[in-house]
DNA sequence: ACAAGTCCATGAGATTTCTCATATTAAAAT
DNA sequence: ATTTTAATATGAGAAATCTCATGGACTTGT
């Protein structure tokens, strides 16, 4: 929480800026200029065109779509360092989908129009990207299987544990629903019965974790009706 | 249906052979060699490294993921034309998902570590990777998001308006259920109700479409008690 | 021809998850 | 200070979906 200097020629900055830099394959400092974002703050707006590709070096994200039923996915969350609007750039979509920051970000926004053909046939930063694609994907990729082959309990231990360093539970639980794709209302059933069962407590500064061990049950599902591990076979089995 | 010729020298092939090059910036050729699947063979073999970088011409294949538990989700439906293996060439992934051919398979395989140095330099090469990578992220972005917002009653409808280009839906249960990531019972039970409503007819032959505007009402999640339009709040909504 | 495996099909009952309604509280706006 | 808005909570009932069981039809291997 030490308050930096916005200045951008301390060496923290140019060190930072130099990691960027080593993204591509030729001098891109021509074409870029820093760029902040608060808390809540659209990096991308849904449906629009966007002009710049941004590189966050700082700061969380989150990635969204709205259906046409009006009905909002939180796709991923974004976390620095990494790109953002690099499919546009590609030209692989027209416009963008939403992304909003999260907390306070930092990074740099590219010109993209004006040095496209540049960056397109830049072999060190097309490396880099089809990295960064792939890492998405298979991110992405577990992200989704999962959703569909559990029950959220075994997604919300999971989740707990993930976003509790300090064995402190404190997501927005709005938030949480969106981004496991269940209703609000089951969210808080699922943690009332975490609650119930001692796994959690609740305490005016959040959800404290009482039982590590039963979390991490729920979370491989192993939990409820004792371990009679090698049963059911929803949907297809491996033969 | 015509009959075409096993010889690798056809006028076809070459044309064939010529598109394929074109995706790279340099001379492809002294690395690949012509490949066939026949349907249920195994193309990438899940938890194994992959010794070549595939390129599908022809052909249909599935991509899926097992778990822990013996869970199996059908991540995507592979269609040709497509690249098969480029995580695994990217290093962005040590072993690679099960890929399994569904119809017979043409395409070429590329000796990847022979010449990784020279892919990962090839901007057009990298350029197409690119593409496709996010291309197939959109997809998947969409069937994720699709498949959590609304229930299989609409993702079916969908479904088989998109699998039936005759007014003709015969595809086998077993592997849409996988797909749409529901149990086979559950599929089975709308799929009937679709019958007991008239939307479909079943036959011998497979299952007639008799009524597509009731499908494609079914497919928005605006039939069933009428159309109240603006109601619900599943979720969050546009504010 | 027969056994084994796979797909199709249907029923019964349980679990998960949703919608809707309604308070309470906390933060933001005026 | 008061209104408005967003987040937290909880209840009741319904819809979606799952598991398990069971049987018939069709393939395929022997």
């Amino acid at each position: 929480m030490t308050k930096e200097k916005t200045g951008e020629t301390g060496a923290g900055s140019r060190n930072i800026l130099a990691d960027f830099c080593a993204h591509f394959g030729f001098d891109i400092t021509p074409w870029i200029s820093e760029v902040r974002f608060e808390g809540g703050e659209e990096i991308l707006c849904e449906g629009e065109r966007p002009d710049f590709l941004y590189y966050l070096t700082e700061g969380r994200a989150k990635h969204y779509i709205s259906r046409e039923d009006g009905q909002v996915s939180l796709l991923t969350f974004l976390y620095a360092p990494c790109f953002i609007g690099e499919m546009e750039l590609l030209g692989a979509r027209r416009t963008a989908d939403g992304v909003t920051a999260l907390t306070p970000c930092r990074g740099y926004a590219i010109r993209a129009h004006d040095c496209r053909e540049k960056l397109l046939s830049d072999a060190k930063f097309l490396r880099e990207l089809c990295m960064s694609l792939s890492d998405r994907a298979v991110r992405n990729t577990e992200i989704y299987s999962r959703n569909q082959s559990c029950p959220l309990r075994a997604r919300l231990a999971d989740f707990i544990l993930a976003a509790s360093p300090n064995g402190i539970y404190r997501e927005r639980h709005t938030e949480v629903s969106e981004f496991l794709g269940v209703s609000y209302r089951h969210l808080l059933y699922v943690l009332a019965d975490f609650v119930k069962r001692g796994m959690l407590e609740k305490q005016p500064s959040g959800y404290y974790i009482r039982d590590e061990a039963a979390l991490r049950a729920a979370a491989k599902g192993a939990d409820l009706q004792g371990p009679p591990a090698e049963k059911g076979h929803r949907k297809s089995k491996i033969s």
